[in-house]
RNA sequence: CGGGGUGUAGCGCAGCCCGGUAGCGCGCUUCGUUCGGGACGAAGAGGUCGGAGGUUCGAGUCCUCUCACCCCGACCA
């Protein structure tokens, strides 16, 4: 087989641009910073949302709609949230263009400047709280679960396709609550729908866990997260849900009304995954010769290419192949039946393997006569010969068999790649020579944490949810340790 | 914004040092033979060489300016 991929050990980065490209996910626009998610990436994406988005309304979410405009007010009135974001925000300040009067083109209009700036929002919390004061007067008002599906801009210096552009997808969640109980029960309840959605839907095994007060959400009390592990060994930060205390409802005065009559501030939870699970589920899950994915999420899940030599056997072959078709998608496959008759075979099996199609069956004139077909899955590349009778059967079958070796894999994978480090040269070493995640001693200062980053690059991913308290050392200060963080390079 | 690099056909590149008819591979079009893992042959189409100015009889090539993009750093979901 021709190989046009780079290779993960020759080059990670090359090899992830190489499936990004060749899948036909998507492609860098005009706009720097900024990519155009084709067809085939963004439906992707549509399988991402239809699952998560029945899953918020599972728990009570209900969707609506801000604008993506944001006064530049709003924005300082939270001041840890302005620190966050006021270095990588696009921001309007004209609403008109005309003719230059020297022929060079369409200009700005200096005439048409907006009295007040207009910030792109890289995040809504800023204008949803502001309308979320004339929405609550009192407890009879809340809780308020309200999502989003948006775009947002954040002006990254450096970009790459999925994991960070200017202009990302994403959903946030919001949520208004009466009691700081309520609002922390919302913030881990939906950290474990993402983890749910990680490990079930992406097979990807992740951990839970809180950020450090350096990586914590500007403007947020706590930030809970999920990470997932890559292939090449650096963490990807995979979802995040945040505790935002009353920051917000003070900031923009959202004061209700109690049962026992006291005017309080309303706590907040906000909560968002983004189009950077696109790049997780390819980090994860693809090899050498291409994208790899999980059926669940698979926008194809079987392909069907017909084999035939002459115009007769075509007719012969697609009628039949349009049979099976039929009969997989009344079982609710995903399926594409390839009838182009302008590739040929050989061409499509290679189509569908770098785009990660997760099982593909082959019928020709051979299968016609014995009533077989030949099914080839792309997690293990195993081909076999399947009676046309059990076709629905091995094919549904397959498919969860094809999910779970996904998860095992990815599982087994972060196992490897999950060390301990009691000592800052076994640190480094761990670091420089395997990667992955690293469980070690930390003081709880930010001062060691950002030495720590400065030196060798890792940061601290997340305080795991699970880990028991454990008396130590820190491994860089030496001071005393209550519990062991887990640190990582990171995308 | 610092440091490095690249702009030549849809894509990937050679040509530049040493100026003299704009090339190669892939892709595309047509025809024929093929079709169970990226077919082969033949014939075609496709370019203001990133832009502006200069040197020269002559510039893709030399000089000046300019623009764009990529990579490495600082920042980040």
């Amino acid at each position: 087989m021709a190989k046009d991929f780079s290779t993960r050990e020759e080059n990670y980065s090359k090899w992830y641009n190489d499936i990004v490209q060749k899948a036909d996910l998507a492609e860098n626009s005009a706009v720097r910073g900024c990519m155009v998610i084709k067809p085939y990436g963004y439906a992707l994406w549509e399988n991402m949302q239809a699952v998560l988005d029945k899953m918020f309304k599972d728990t009570g979410h209900s969707n609506a709609y801000f604008p993506i405009f944001i006064p530049k007010s709003f924005f300082s009135k939270e001041a840890d949230h302005v620190e966050g974001f006021a270095k990588e925000c696009a921001v309007v300040t004209h609403y008109r263009l005309k003719n230059d009067a020297d022929g060079n083109g369409i200009v700005v209009d200096e005439t048409a400047k907006l009295e007040e700036e207009l910030i792109i929002r890289p995040t809504s919390e800023t204008i949803i709280w502001d309308t979320y004061r004339n929405w609550i007067q009192s407890y009879r008002d809340l809780p308020i679960l309200v999502n989003q599906w948006a775009n947002v801009v954040r002006w990254e210096m450096r970009t790459r396709m999925f994991l960070r552009t200017a202009e990302f997808l994403w959903q946030e969640g919001h949520t208004a609550h009466a009691t700081k109980e309520e609002a922390i029960i919302e913030t881990k309840q939906m950290l474990d729908v993402y983890a749910d959605f990680a490990e079930k839907f992406m097979a990807i095994p992740v951990l839970k866990g809180t950020k450090s007060e350096n990586e914590r959400f500007a403007g947020a009390l706590e930030t809970y997260c999920i990470e997932a592990l890559m292939q090449d060994g650096k963490a990807l930060q995979a979802g995040t849900s945040h505790f935002l205390g009353q920051n917000f409802a003070k900031a923009f005065d959202v004061k209700f009304t109690s049962k026992e009559g006291k005017l309080e501030h309303v706590w907040a939870t906000s909560w968002g995954v983004s189009t950077r699970l696109v790049g997780a589920l390819i980090m994860a899950h693809s090899d050498d010769n291409g994208l790899v994915l999980p059926p669940r999420l698979a926008p194809v899940q079987v392909a069907i290419v017909p084999i035939y030599k002459n115009k007769e056997q075509y007719n012969q072959v697609c009628e039949k192949a349009a049979k099976l078709k039929d009969m997989l998608q009344e079982k609710g496959i995903r399926v594409k039946l390839d009838d182009r008759d302008t590739h040929k075979p050989g061409w499509k099996f290679n189509e569908y393997e770098f785009k990660g199609v997760p099982l593909r069956i082959a019928l020709g004139p051979r299968d016609i006569e014995n009533n077989t077909v030949e099914l080839a899955r792309r997690d293990t590349l195993e081909k076999s010969i399947y009676q046309q009778a059990d076709l629905v059967n091995k094919v549904e079958h397959l498919l969860e068999a094809i999910q779970d070796n996904l998860y095992q894999k990815a599982l087994t994978f972060r196992e490897e790649k999950t060390f301990k480090a009691d000592s800052w040269d076994e640190f480094n070493t761990i670091l420089d020579d395997k990667g992955g995640f690293i469980y070690a001693h930390w003081d709880g200062t930010a001062e060691t944490e950002q030495k720590i980053k400065d030196e060798t690059k890792a940061t601290i991913r997340c305080i795991p949810l699970e880990s028991k308290p454990e008396a130590g050392t820190c491994i860089y200060s030496g001071n005393p340790s209550k519990q062991r963080v887990v640190f990582a390079r990171a995308y």
